[in-house]
DNA sequence: TTTATATATAGACATCTGTAAATGTGTGCG
DNA sequence: CGCACACATTTACAGATGTCTATATATAAA
């Protein structure tokens, strides 16, 4: 039962702030500035959401000169939704190859 | 830009418990105090967490006599990975049909 | 009816989270 | 160098969230 690390990957994504990045993101690579433009928060918030979209996984970046170049990661992004699929997933879609050691009680 | 609603099905999943309440369910149906024997939490934390998770749509119950019967929703689920998917996705993953109205700014 | 069981609700409280103001760091230009 | 721009960090604070205790409601059994 260790949860944290899952938990901390899908609050990444709750929040209105970081799925409109999301957004943002998805038809290429932008700069801080490019997407302080798009949403109505200050500098620091950005940051700040920026700096749990790239711990997440979720979001790639690689400093060019004074700018950061964000983009969304297709490697996070895949394992985010298999992630979130082990768990929003209901029996009629298990494939009976998976153990999970629980017991029926009664 | 309306992404309330999306926001509050995703912090929905994010609780340890509720991924573990979630992963107590795949095998079918469980009432209350079957969950309440799996969770180190008391019987109040529990309604709280169920109630959330009813809610966002992931969970189905029902009364019988004194139980409530927890489920997973397999129309809840899916629809609830279908939302993560138009977030957490990249431009390669696009099919184009898709509008978004953005401008390609310099 | 009394008692036990299952669940919900109300209230209090500590912690977490999003936000902005102020400040610091780094880069490039004149 | 001095200055402007892009971004990060620190700090403070209001509001949200998870948890419990206490209490209420509902169902069924004795």
């Amino acid at each position: 039962m260790g949860f944290r690390e899952d938990v901390k990957r899908i609050k990444a994504l709750a929040d209105e702030n970081r799925l409109a990045i999301m957004l943002a993101l998805q038809h290429g690579e932008k700069c801080g500035c490019e997407l302080l433009d798009e949403l109505n928060i200050t500098q620091p918030t950005l940051s700040h959401h920026m700096k749990i979209l790239a711990d997440s996984g979720l979001v790639d970046y690689y400093k060019e000169g004074k700018w950061m170049r964000y983009s969304i990661s297709a490697d996070g992004v895949r394992k985010f939704r298999e992630m979130i699929a082990s768990y929003a997933r209901c029996d009629c879609e298990t494939d009976g190859s998976i153990s999970c050691g629980c017991e029926k009680k009664k």
